[in-house]
DNA sequence: CCAGAATTGTAGTGTTCACTACAGATGTGG
DNA sequence: CCACATCTGTAGTGAACACTACAATTCTGG
C-alpha cells in the first residue's frame, strides 16, 4: 500500500508564516485567507495538516514557546536574581521591538479576550506564559536557598511580578512603545527584585 | 416644526451594558446580537444614536475613563509618590477582580490586536491609557521637585513603570488571577517607586 | 504498471457578521 | 388636528467568515 501524495510544503516554514499572522491580529482577527496566503497554501492543506484554526494556533504556539524556552534556559542561567531580572526584562524589551517580527508577544497579541466559540483561546495563551513563570518561580526559590535572596522574600511573588512587567511591556510595544521607552521600564523594574536581593 | 419621537432607553444606562459586553469578550468578540440584547434596544436604535460599533465603543470608552478619571484623581492626591503607586496597584488589585465587573480592565480587554477593519481600535484604546500616565508623570514630576523622589529619579520612567504593571496585572486578572496574586505583585512592584524615593 | 493512499487546487457550502430599508408609532410646533 | 421629525420593531441586505466536496495529481508497495 502506497504512502500517498507526500506534502508540497514545509509544515514548519509555513508556521512561522502563520504565526506572524496571529502575532499581527490576533486568534480572531487572523482569518483563514490571511493565514492562507502567508503559509502559500490553500485552505485544505491547512486543514488537512492542522486540523482547525485553532489547531493551526497551537502548532504556531508549540513552536513559539519551544524557541522561547531555549531563549529562557539562558536568562536563568544568570548568577544572581537580580540579573536574572534584568537579562530577561532587557531582552524582553529588545525582543519585543524588533522590527524582524511585529511588536510586543504572540502570548498576548494573540488574544486575551475572544468571543463565543473562542472563550479557551485566551486560557491556552495563559497557559503557555505560566510556563516561563514556573522557570522563573524555581529560579527564584534557589536564589533564595542560595542566600541570594531575602529570607523574607516571597520567590512565587517575584515570579509573578516580572511575568506581569513582561506582559505590561508587550502590550506597550504592541501599541507603538519604542526599545527605549521599554528599556526604561526595564530598569525600574529590575530595582524591586534589587530590593529583594541580600546586598552584600 | 416637532422634534421627534423621544429616545424610549437611558443612553448611560445602555452604554453601561455595552461596555460590560466590550470588556468580557473585546471588541471584535462583542456581535452587535449581543451588544442589542444586553442594552435592551434593537439595532436601528443602536446606529441611531452611536453611528456604528466603532461609535458605540468610543462612546462606552468615554463613560468608562470619566469614572476612571475621578478614582486617579483621588489616586494622585496621595502624599507621596510611593504611596501614589501604591494605591494605584493595590486599588487596581481590587477593581480588577471585582466581581461586580468583568475580570481585567476594558481598556486591555477592549482590543490588543485586531483584524483589517478595526486596526486603529487598539490605539484608541493605548490613547486612552496614555491620559493615565500622564496623569501619574505629572505627579512623580511633582513629587521630584518636591525632593519625594531622588533628583537621580525620571518621572517618566516611573509612570510608564506604573502604568506597565498595571496593564500587566489586567492581564493576569483576566486569565484567571485572583485577588491576592495581583497584591503580591503591587506589592513587589512599589519597592521598585520606594527605590527611588529619598529616604528620611 | 497497477492499486491504494494521501495531498493539491478549484469552487463552493451554510452560517454569521455589521448594518439598513421600511413602515408604523410617538412626540412637537403651528 | 395636521405637517413634520425622530424613534422603534420587523425583517431583511450583501459581504465575509470558517470550513469542505470533489476530482485531478503524485507518491509508495507489490
Amino acid at each position: 500500500m502506497g504512502m500517498g501524495r507526500p506534502r508540497e510544503f514545509d509544515a514548519d516554514v509555513a508556521l512561522d508564516q502563520a504565526m506572524e499572522v496571529f502575532w499581527r491580529h490576533g486568534y480572531e482577527g487572523a482569518t483563514i485567507a490571511q493565514l492562507t496566503e502567508a503559509m502559500g497554501i490553500n485552505p485544505p492543506s491547512l486543514y488537512a495538516c492542522f486540523g482547525n484554526k485553532e489547531g493551526l494556533l497551537k502548532a504556531a504556539l508549540n513552536r513559539y514557546t519551544k524557541l522561547r524556552g531555549v531563549w529562557m534556559d539562558g536568562v536563568v542561567a544568570a548568577p544572581t536574581a537580580r540579573e536574572v531580572a534584568e537579562r530577561m526584562l532587557m531582552g524582553i524589551a529588545e525582543k519585543q521591538t524588533d522590527p524582524a517580527n511585529p511588536p510586543g508577544c504572540l502570548l498576548v497579541q494573540g488574544g486575551i479576550a475572544c468571543g463565543t466559540g473562542s472563550e479557551n483561546v485566551p486560557f491556552e495563551l495563559a497557559a503557555r506564559r505560566a510556563e516561563n513563570e514556573d522557570q522563573l518561580r524555581e529560579r527564584f526559590v534557589r536564589a533564595k536557598a542560595e542566600g541570594d535572596l531575602k529570607p523574607t522574600s516571597d520567590p512565587a511573588a517575584l515570579a509573578r511580578y516580572v511575568s506581569a512587567v513582561s506582559v505590561g511591556m508587550g502590550v506597550m510595544a504592541s501599541s507603538g512603545s519604542d526599545r527605549e521607552a521599554l528599556r526604561q521600564v526595564a530598569s525600574v523594574a529590575v530595582q524591586a527584585v534589587e530590593a529583594q536581593s541580600a546586598h552584600g
